[in-house]
DNA sequence: GTGAAAGCGCTAACAG
DNA sequence: CTGTTAGCGCTTTCAC
């Protein structure tokens, strides 16, 4: 910047003035400075100037998620990432895999790096380690989930509610040993999940059967073996709820590969090939999947707007940014249960 | 940080040495700091610290993308998140929508906030910009498509050879009414997916009919609309070829909504329902698509693989940051042909 | 081993 | 309208 004022003839301070947009600068000296910067490929330092403006802020904020690559997530971060850009933003991105000590270490280092507001995907683990950070005006906002000892602004559905529709829509159409699989049982949505399974089942007196209960499924791999094992059991459930997409997806894998008709190979693309043949369990799962509805099995969810909740996330940071004050708000999503099929079936005689 | 070297009775410079883990302090006085910081709650500000520490670089990567909610470009950030983190990198994120503004005002924003190095998906506008940065040390590595006006570390694939090979095949099963169905031709991937078609309907000597060529398509709808516009004409194609993810979708759409037995209500869950009916078009996407292979239409495509390109693209701006110099590279990825069903179906009689 | 002085690149506050 | 002075929070350098 003192090259750029040597070479215009004018003080750093003008060439700040001028670089910064700021009126009172005479129009010759203004494009003297421009011809300056051009001339010399001169781009300003934002750290710098972000360190002597202290009430500016860093116009950057952080989003930390499970697993970026899970479309749930990347939705969300898309729309994040939209909200931010508009609001002139930069957002720093870190997928945490539900590792607490990742987590932390993802944190912090956006936290030092000044960011004005975080927007989290919580784990499990404590979030008191935010506390000086929140003291000191970092804003922090808590998607899908809540965060344990921080009390902030929230976006989540009512995982309860949404999972009691799921079951009670599979006990509508007759079903009564409906399996339950799930994700570890210390993330909150998956708790809230397995407490809305057996409320539904408890309101029609049909009672939980442990070996109907699978919990601490990672990967689709994982919840296509779980499920193999179950549907190979002595008493197999007619029904199952899958507590997330990954799970879904290894359950679809499953029941193809176990079932009647789904297994045949059709490659050949020549034959029709009959689905459906009333020997596969019915399936209700959690989070919409792509193309849910063009699959051999077209699955029944229980839908979220992961891009709604990124974006109600984002006005929530940027309101608190520009100065809300208010008491933490708790926003919760609707969720909606789409028919597509695999919830209907009945059960096998 | 003067706070707390009152707190702990040393100098700033004793808690900047403690902090950084520096040797030559003594324990007692170590430990005291490390009560000072602890008790006020301070975290050093590492925005400062990058200020002075000229050649330890900010520790922080850009990664520019298409669209973050894409597939491709989600597994292809998460790589290059993973990356990031083992390195101890933190990573700014921005999706351009392919568009040239925007894509230069989230680059300059990066920039200015001195990244080491970006990673980027380029739009199809010039690159030079990058000049005054790339010559104070950015690093920069382009990925899927080369950018104009840079002579940067690039990966990408053979898209040209993946195109024709996707082409052959339909040709292969005795198409030779093939559609080519394609993204805007500014961008440069789409430029090579339409010459590797043509080279390979030239090599048979097949001719090219305009009516069968649509460009621009930008979204799932207006390639589902385009195919069924081109189905419902006078000589339909009978076999598409598809040279991206959306199109794929948009394009199984259309056969859905207009073929024979893809239509039919299947939500009752009850009936068999035939499949591949043999009225409907062959269909070669571009690009896996997540549960291609559980489709009711099993998807034949060209699959490249993302999490490498992303992870590639990490290890080569890594190598430029840890100061490799040397003449920049061009890594291409390979592809794969994925037969499934739908590429493999005969044209009608 | 420890601290004082100087300064990274920029801008607030004030003076002219 | 323009420039000077001081200092953001930290670390380099060099003296002790």
């Amino acid at each position: 910047m003192r090259d750029v004022a040597r070479e215009a003839g004018v003080s750093p301070m003008t060439v700040s003035r001028v670089l910064s947009g700021e009126p009172g600068v005479s129009a010759e000296k203004a494009a003297s400075v421009e011809r300056a910067v051009r001339r010399l490929g001169y781009r300003r330092n934002d750290l710098a100037r972000m360190l002597r403006r202290k009430g500016a802020g860093s116009r950057t904020i952080g989003l930390v998620v499970d697993d970026l690559a899970n479309p749930f997530y990347a939705l969300m971060a898309r729309s994040v990432e939209d909200a931010a850009y508009r609001q002139g933003y930069v957002v720093l991105v870190g997928s945490t895999n539900d590792d607490r000590r990742r987590e932390r270490e993802v944190i912090a280092a956006f936290c030092s790096r000044q960011v004005d507001g975080l927007i989290l995907v919580p784990t499990c683990g404590s979030h008191g380690f935010l506390r000086p950070w929140t003291e000191t005006g970092t804003r922090v906002v808590c998607l899908d989930r809540p965060a344990r000892g921080l009390d902030v602004d929230t976006v989540t559905v009512d995982n309860r509610a949404a999972a009691r529709g799921a079951v009670d829509h599979l006990l509508d159409h007759g079903h009564r040993r409906i399996a339950y699989l799930g994700d570890r049982l210390d993330i909150w949505t998956q708790r809230e999940r397995h407490l809305g399974y057996r409320e539904a089942l408890a309101a029609r007196g049909v009672e939980a059967v442990p070996g109907l209960l699978c919990h601490g499924l990672r990967s689709r791999a994982e919840a296509a073996s779980a499920v193999a094992a179950m549907l190979a059991s002595d008493s197999p459930p007619t029904a199952l709820f899958a507590t997330n997409g990954l799970i879904s997806a290894g359950a679809l894998d499953a029941v193809r590969a176990g079932g009647g008709g789904g297994g045949s190979d059709r490659s050949d693309g020549g034959g029709a090939t009959a689905l459906g043949e009333g020997d596969d369990p019915a399936i209700v799962g959690f989070d919409d999947l792509p193309f849910a509805d063009r699959l051999d099995q077209p699955l029944t969810v229980v839908n979220q707007d992961p891009a709604a909740m990124g974006g109600t996330g984002a006005a929530l940071l940027f309101a608190r940014i520009e100065g809300d004050r208010s008491a933490p708000r708790s926003v919760v999503l609707l969720t909606r249960l789409i028919p597509r099929g695999s919830g209907e079936r009945p059960p096998l005689a």
